[in-house]
DNA sequence: CTGAAAGCGCTAACAT
DNA sequence: ATGTTAGCGCTTTCAG
């Protein structure tokens, strides 16, 4: 057994080289690798030992433009360093193994040109991907709308409206109202809410502005703090602070952990000390440590909405057009933490 | 302008199909869309509106085939719940827009089979992508090793040593030594050394052996705990809190913040706290929130290992086979935190 | 500046 | 059980 690669194979090796050294026809080849028909084991072996010999990989491109189709999904994912996108991305992996189904991932651009957010996406159109989960809120419907019939499509963990669009997504309005209450029921009446706008981020929108609402129908005295920008680079903690500081507010709603996280660790380098001058909460439970700081959050329910976007994709896949569009949506759990802590209401 | 879009155009628009809408040849289709070559303003204006008209995306499969070349890059990663795949990948994505390339993400499968650990890149090498970033030790160099002469490499943000193999990483053994000179300039003396396996994370395994070496040198009293598993489930923590509670140690060296931060957790539940009880220290530092938990680490150059690894890449892909092998490796700089405190040496 | 035609690597009838 | 052949959608000579 030789071990020595060849020196300069220069090309991958096609099917027809391994027919060659095998002393079969190309079909056969094909044959044996598909395993949906029967072949001599003796043709069989020969052909699998030129495969490995030549260290043959089949080109996807050339078996999908042949056959049609296409077993692979893609995953269109905002920003992985993002830990709810990194636990879904990892989630769908999972579950797409379990149907036999492979996972090509792709993330939107960074530049914010004009049509340049979508470029992910006819990336993953372009590799005729046998179905697409789009888990980024970057992507707007109306430009999912034109492939819609050529391509099953799920929309996961982002909040879904567009009829013609399959949505398995986190119950946001479920979630802010699970938030609303157990800031209420802790006593606070007085309390800050973060609401980043909707064409940031829907989810984060829907968050906050539903908490907010909840909040003033039970007679809270409620503060929005408007966020404009995209990242979680702090933007409304100098607000916030000063509310706190003025006494104005006794505890503060955030529409992710992120953000939560990124003001407490703030404030307390300017001395202001959670849950002692305030109360927090924020919303995923997704980031590492959460218990660990004591944060109080939403935990929302990743694991299970990867599983059924999977298996949603799967079944568009087997019966094309036969799916039922709907939209699933699931509830958190609240993880309460010290970080939200009682007081005499007023 | 029609807005409804076709009824049931079932298969995605072929660039025929433009060509036809259009009356010009598929050349002419092609010539317009690459921009590599001349093509009248009116000719190529009716083409650009077949094209939207149609909702045409081209092939990528059937490009490649024909052009022989893809303009994408594989990249292979191990777990996105890790944060710092999470960072790496966001980083790479980053950068290849710069360079104009695209990228696809595959993940190995979960199943521990066999051959199963490659199937993530046979499906990029299936892909015939253009080049390929490994960022995953759960991939064997010597499985690389049979596309070396087909496809570039590069192994990055992990240790790599084969000598056909560029690889961009971190100095683990350079992290290894900043921290065990940290814990030991803190006065401490006797030393909790977390160590997995090689075969499960080579990176940790030398940042934990080196750092364990470095500190016997220095004359410490160094107990390591070695680690079988794959994952970061608190494995070993039962072994380090019965050193801590005889006072056997008064630090311990984690391999990577997850493991430090699964620790202090579980530790805290049951009633051994950080600082007080034992120092510790983590390395990666890229998990959020460090340093609201005060806990001291070593930051890994992510950013720069990923920008170094696409600038190869991409030279590579420019001037394929002219580009020398090397091993770059980059230091990371510490994190001192209030979970590393002074300690009278003894 | 544009069209015709020859493949790229593979699958899927259709033969044998 | 195996071989032959006709494309799949595209790029790229080569002519015009």
């Amino acid at each position: 057994m030789m071990d020595t690669p060849e020196p300069h194979p220069r090309h991958p090796a096609t099917m027809a080289e391994v027919a060659r050294a095998a002393r079969v026809s190309r079909a056969t080849v094909s044959r044996v690798l598909s395993g949906a028909v029967e072949v001599s084991p003796e043709t069989r072996s020969r052909v699998l030992e030129a495969v490995d010999q030549l260290g043959y990989v089949p080109s996807i491109g050339a078996q999908q433009l042949a056959a049609g189709r296409s077993q692979s999904i893609g995953l269109l994912i905002r920003d992985s360093r993002n830990p709810v996108y990194g636990l879904l991305q990892s989630q769908v992996q999972k579950w797409a193994d379990e149907f036999g189904l492979h996972v090509v991932t792709a993330m939107p651009t960074f530049y914010r040109g004009a049509h340049q957010e979508t470029t992910a996406l006819r990336q993953l159109i372009g590799m005729r991907v046998g179905g697409l989960l789009i888990a980024s809120g970057v992507v707007r419907t109306e430009d999912l709308q034109q492939f819609l019939p050529t391509v099953p499509v799920v929309s996961v963990g982002r909040p879904e409206e567009h009829p013609g669009v399959y949505g398995v997504s986190y119950d946001e309005r479920d979630n802010a109202t699970q938030i609303a209450h157990a800031v209420y029921d802790h006593g606070h009446r007085r309390i800050a809410v973060l609401v980043p706008r909707s064409d940031r981020s829907l989810a984060e929108n829907i968050r906050g502005e539903v908490a907010a609402s909840v909040l003033e129908e039970l007679g809270c005295d409620v503060t929005r703090i408007q966020l404009r920008l995209l990242g979680v680079g702090g933007e409304g903690n100098a607000e916030l602070l000063k509310l706190i500081r003025a006494d104005a507010v006794t505890a503060a709603v955030f529409p992710a952990d992120r953000r939560m996280l990124h003001f407490v660790d703030h404030a307390r380098r300017v001395g202001v000390h959670v849950p002692r001058d305030v109360s927090v909460i924020g919303c995923d439970g997704v980031l590492e440590g959460l218990s660990y700081m004591e944060l109080a959050s939403l935990r929302i329910p990743v694991e299970l909405v990867s599983r059924r976007a999977v298996e949603v994709i799967a079944s568009m896949l087997e019966s094309p057009g036969e799916v039922e569009i709907m939209h699933e949506s699931y509830t958190g759990t609240l993880e309460l933490a010290n970080s939200l802590v009682k007081r005499e209401a007023g």
